[in-house]
RNA sequence: CGGGGUGUAGCACAGUUGGUUAGCGCGCCACGUUCGGGACGUGGAGGUCGGAAGUUCGAGUCUUCUCACCCCGACCA
C-alpha cells in the first residue's frame, strides 16, 4: 500500500537532517528500540548484499576464502596485545551472566545472580584476538602457509554517539585475516587489499578514493602500518571508508603463533587484517544524493529500471503492463533487474517521486499516447533528465544508459572532490579553507605526532592519509614551519 | 559522558491559568469519481497521552524519579 512520503529536509539547511531523513523514508533502515542499534529494512539489506556479492567474488579472485569465529570473546584474549588492550579497552559489551529467572515479584524476569561468569565474554569489537588463539591450533609448518580467511560477520563498539550506518553500536561488516611466512608477502597483502577496497569504491560504488597510509596517531590498535581508503561527502568532510592493517607479529607473538621453515627453524608468523563495513553504505548515501532522494550507482542498485503505466481504466492497465512485460522479460535477459510498478492505489505520480527517492536508475513511463506511437518515456535518476525513444532496440538503449550512469555519477563524485580539494601553505589559510569550503586540505605536515594532535585540537582536521601519489615537494609544515618532503590530506571527518 | 531539545494514533503535530467523552493533518480500510509529476469526495477503524511514584475532588497539563530518541561536543569504522 502505499507509502507516506514527506519532503526530505534540503541538503543546504541541515546535513545531518537531511541524511538521516533520507536513509529513513528511502526505506534503508530505521533506528531499533536497542540503543544505538539500527534495523536495517529490506531495500537497504538489497544494497548491501549486493556489496556483499561483488566483495566476495573479489575476495575469492585474490585467493581468500570465507570462514566464521565466535561472537564471544575471553577477556583474556584482550590482554595479550598490549596497544591492542590501549585501543579497545572502552567501549564494549561484555557478557557477565549467562541465565535469566523469573523476578521474585513476579514480573518479568530478571539476572540470576548466581549464574555469574568466572570470566567475562567480550561481545567482539573485531576479532584478531579469537582467530590468532584458533589460528595458533592451525599453523605448524610454512606448508600451512599462507593462511587466507575473511569472515562477514557482526562486530559490537559501545559508540557513545550513534549515527544510521556511518557509526552503530551493533555493524556488519567483513573482516579479512591472513598469516603469511615473510614480511614482504604481509606487506604485499596489506597493500593487495587496500587495492581491491579501491576498486570496488570507484568501480562499483562510483565513489572517488584516496589511498593512502594513516600517521601514527590515527593507526589501528595493534598494526605497524594502517592504509586507507579515504572518500569526501557532499558537505565536505571525509569518510573512512575501509582499512588494510600490517600487524607485523605483534599478534603471532601475543598468540605464540610459531611456524617451522623450510630449514627447521621458528619463526613468528606475518599477518595483516582489513575490513569495510556497512559504513560504506553511509558513503554511498552521502557521495551521490540530492534534495529528490537517493542517486544509487546501477551495479549497486536493487532494481535499475522501473516501470510505471500512466493509464485510465483497467483495461488501459491491463494492455500497458501487458507490454511492459514484454520489453521487462528482454531486460532480465540481459541481466537488468526491473520492476513494473503496477499499483493502482497510487497515482504515476506518486510513483514518480517514491522510486527518485529510492534512487532507482532509470524509470520508464508509458501512456496511451506511448501506445499508440510505439514510443516509451526513459528517464534517469543522476540528471532526471526525460526523453520519449522508440520503442524499437529499447533494451540495448537502457543497457547503455545504465553503463553511462554508472560513469556519469563517478565523474560527477571526482569533478566535486577535484573542487572540495585545496593545497594550502600558511596555517591562517588551512584554518580559513577549513571554516569556509571544508573538503581535503593538502598541507606540508613536519611528521610528528604533535603537532598533528595540536592541528586536531584547534582545527578539529586530522590527517586523513598520506596518500601514497603524493609527489615529493620541498615546502614547511604549516604549524611549526619545519620542513617537509610532502603534503599530506587534512580533513574534518566523520 | 557533558550541553541543549523532544516524547500525545503508523507518521508529523495542536492541546489555554489543571476541569466533562483527547483533537487536526497525512497515512490506513470501504465505496465512488479520477489518472502524462506527490488526486478528490463521503463514510469508517485506530490512543493505557514514554514509564513509575506523588500533589489534587479532578493530571496530557503541576512535582520528583526514570527510560527512550534527536541535535551539538568528547570517542570511534
Amino acid at each position: 500500500m502505499a507509502k507516506e512520503l514527506k519532503e526530505l529536509t534540503s541538503r543546504e539547511e541541515n546535513y545531518s537532517q537531511w541524511y538521516n531523513d533520507l536513509v529513513v523514508k528511502a526505506g534503508l533502515a530505521e533506528n531499533s528500540a536497542v540503543r544505538g542499534c539500527m534495523v536495517i529494512k529490506p531495500y537497504g539489506y538489497a544494497i548491501w548484499e549486493k556489496m556483499q556479492r561483488a566483495l566476495d567474488d573479489m575476495f575469492k579472485a585474490t585467493g581468500h576464502v570465507n570462514a566464521y569465529f565466535p561472537l564471544l570473546i575471553p577477556k583474556s584474549f584482550f590482554s595479550r596485545e598490549a596497544s591492542h588492550v590501549e585501543g579497545f579497552a572502552k567501549e564494549c559489551a561484555v557478557v557477565t551472566h549467562y541465565r535469566l529467572k523469573t523476578s521474585p515479584d513476579g514480573k518479568g524476569v530478571v539476572v540470576d545472580p548466581e549464574a555469574k561468569l568466572e570470566e567475562e565474554l567480550i561481545v567482539r569489537p573485531t576479532s584478531e584476538t579469537i582467530i590468532w588463539a584458533t589460528y595458533k591450533n592451525w599453523i605448524q609448518s610454512y606448508r600451512d602457509l599462507p593462511v587466507l580467511c575473511n569472515q562477514w560477520a557482526n562486530v559490537v563498539r559501545w559508540e557513545m554517539r550513534t549515527r544510521l550506518f556511518l557509526r552503530t553500536a551493533e555493524f556488519l561488516w567483513q573482516e579479512g585475516h591472513t598469516a603469511h611466512a615473510t614480511k614482504e608477502e604481509a606487506i604485499e597483502e596489506t597493500y593487495r587489499m587496500v587495492g581491491v577496497y579501491r576498486d570496488f569504491a570507484e568501480q562499483w560504488m562510483s565513489v572517488p578514493v584516496i589511498v593512502g597510509r594513516k600517521t601514527d596517531n590515527e593507526r589501528f590498535a595493534g598494526a605497524e602500518d594502517t592504509l586507507c581508503i579515504e572518500a569526501l561527502m557532499q558537505d565536505g568532510k571525509a569518510l573512512q571508508s575501509g582499512t588494510s592493517h600490517f600487524l607485523g607479529q605483534n599478534f603471532s607473538k601475543a598468540f605464540d603463533v610459531q611456524f617451522a621453515d623450510r630449514e627447521g627453524r621458528l619463526d613468528y608468523v606475518w599477518a595483516t587484517s582489513w575490513g569495510v563495513s556497512t559504513r560504506l553504505m553511509g558513503a554511498l548515501i552521502m557521495a551521490h544524493s540530492d534534495n529528490n532522494g537517493l542517486v544509487l550507482p546501477p551495479k549497486l542498485a536493487p532494481i535499475q529500471v522501473v516501470m510505471v503505466p500512466i493509464y485510465k481504466g483497467e483495461e488501459e492497465l491491463k494492455q500497458i503492463v501487458e507490454k511492459f512485460e514484454g520489453i521487462a522479460a528482454e531486460l532480465k535477459k540481459r541481466g537488468i533487474s526491473v520492476k513494473i510498478d503496477d499499483r493502482d492505489n497510487v497515482r504515476s505520480g506518486f510513483k514518480f517521486a517514491e522510486y527518485e527517492l529510492k534512487g532507482v536508475p532509470l524509470r520508464l513511463a508509458m501512456g496511451p499516447r506511448d501506445m499508440q506511437n510505439g514510443t516509451i518515456e526513459v528517464a534517469r535518476r543522476d540528471t532526471l533528465a526525460k526523453e520519449t525513444v522508440s520503442q524499437e532496440g529499447l533494451a540495448g538503449l537502457l543497457e547503455n544508459l545504465l553503463v553511462e550512469i554508472q560513469e556519469n555519477i563517478f565523474a560527477k563524485a571526482v569533478k566535486f572532490r577535484r573542487e572540495m580539494t585545496t593545497p594550502v601553505d600558511t596555517y591562517d589559510e588551512f584554518k580559513r579553507v577549513l571554516d569556509e569550503k571544508g573538503g581535503f586540505v593538502l598541507a606540508h605536515w613536519d611528521g610528528t605526532g604533535e603537532t598533528e594532535l595540536q592541528i586536531k585540537n584547534e582545527t578539529k582536521a586530522t590527517i586523513r592519509c598520506i596518500p601514497f601519489d603524493a609527489p615529493e615537494e620541498e615546502g614547511k609544515c604549516i604549524l611549526t614551519g619545519k620542513p617537509s618532503k610532502r603534503r599530506v590530506i587534512f580533513a574534518r571527518s566523520y
